[in-house]
DNA sequence: AATTTTCATTTGTCAGACAATTAAACGTCT
DNA sequence: AGACGTTTAATTGTCTGACAAATGAAAATT
């Protein structure tokens, strides 16, 4: 581990690369404790709080931890799948809020996602995430649930769907593009009549699920692309006119 | 912005987070300059390095720039499709590596994701994508061709086919998909009679996705898919007999 | 008017200090 | 000897004050 000592600017994020790259590459592995703050000054030669800014960029990376006392220092953090779902989630949303992102782009690639999913979980889906979609559903029907709370449960019953496939990596990816929709959904108001649309399309996909039955499911989750996409067109339509 | 005084530890975490669901609200526009670090300080009642703590923890997520100079300070950075493009690889190869995901697990994932966006593809796709696909697989040809090499261009002719769906979102959600596998693949040692079934079925999925045939490119992905894991499975199989 | 110089502002870095935390080492008492 | 409290050393977290480097604006000069 080497920085570069003629550039004196941004040394802490070359230090940060430094050990960014020894993780990466496997030469400090999971747990491993780092030099304390004081020894990695004095091997890169430079001060105390180069060193911390640099450990600090990691951090919010999520690729180390810090712990105080006799014994702490800082420890190579195992990235778990909920750490990377939250970074995910949070450079997602910042990512299509922006980059005015079109609604109708970001609603395509995530039904395309999601269908991407749906022989897996026809496959595989459990009688958990049966049971969670059948919630969601229920809760979905309900009057007096604000726009903000239906889009909530909209998200948790897609969540469930996609777990459903059982593979914790599609899980992740698939996190951030349902999540970050969240904000742009939130954008529109749905009317009784097009909740009672939704719902339908909510228990014809669990059906399909349930049955095993993966074509049905995504002719579904298509018609459901398709009818979000029509709303968010009327409900621009609407704005643009006021 | 408000940070919890009666935790007087953690507070570079506080203080980015307050400046981060700042930004996430969109209180902080784009291009915005943020107060100057002795500001900052006097506003969080904390001392510079502090603040620079917290500024360095948001300028690893790419949330800000920095400059130095009379006019200079820390800006609100636009996230763009390529630096969240980075992230979301070091996130995602650092999650394989870390988690031991079973190939299987990861090829299933990577290949459902790319089926995802074959109808889309078959649909948009232009005479450059196709190009692109084309010169890698020439390159895949080639007998000289190193695993690594071969495996770079492999995630090269993916990637053209994840851009030809014309969707960045799409795009930016399969980078990390992709180009995470490729540590993995790299442990498979290609066989000459291998790399000609690989190459054979890019040549199918190019042919189909020139004409525009979504089904047959989601059949010869399917191929692939199987293929692949088939290829992971002997390599396994034979390093454990050694 | 154009150019150069000066200057104020801001980030980048450093040195040294003290507080808070934590576990291990050490003593002390039973 | 063992249980329990105490001390101690190591380490991170934070603060203060300082100086260097960059940079654009203002002032001075030609």
């Amino acid at each position: 581990m080497k920085i570069d000592p003629t550039n004196p600017a941004d040394l802490s994020a070359q230090i940060a690369k430094a050990i960014r790259d020894a993780i990466i590459s496997g030469a400090l592995p999971v747990d491993e404790r780092l030099p304390s703050e004081a020894e990695l000054a004095e091997q890169f030669d430079v001060s105390r709080p180069t060193v911390r800014e640099a450990l600090k960029r990691l951090a919010a990376q999520s690729l180390i931890r810090t712990q105080r006392g006799a014994t702490g220092g800082a420890f190579v953090n195992r990235l778990t799948f909920r750490d990377a779902y939250r970074q995910q989630i949070t450079t997602s949303t910042l990512l299509l809020s922006m980059n005015d992102v079109s609604f109708a782009t970001a609603c395509e690639a995530r039904f395309a996602l999601e269908r991407a999913c749906a022989p897996l979980s026809a496959l595989r889906r459990t009688d958990a995430h049966l049971a969670v979609m059948r919630a969601e559903i229920a809760r979905q029907q309900q009057p007096e649930l604000t726009d903000e709370d239906f889009c909530a449960s909209d998200v948790a019953f897609h969540r469930a769907l996609v777990d459903a496939a059982g593979n914790p990596v599609l899980s992740y990816q698939l996190a951030g593009a349902v999540e970050a929709m969240q904000p742009l959904m939130n954008m529109i108001t749905f009317t009784d009549r097009s909740r009672e649309m939704i719902v339908t399309l909510h228990q014809k996909i669990a059906d399909a699920i349930e049955a095993g039955q993966s074509q049905s499911t995504e002719q579904h989750l298509s018609a459901l692309s398709e009818y979000t996409q029509q709303l968010a067109r009327r409900v621009i339509a609407r704005r643009q006119a006021s």
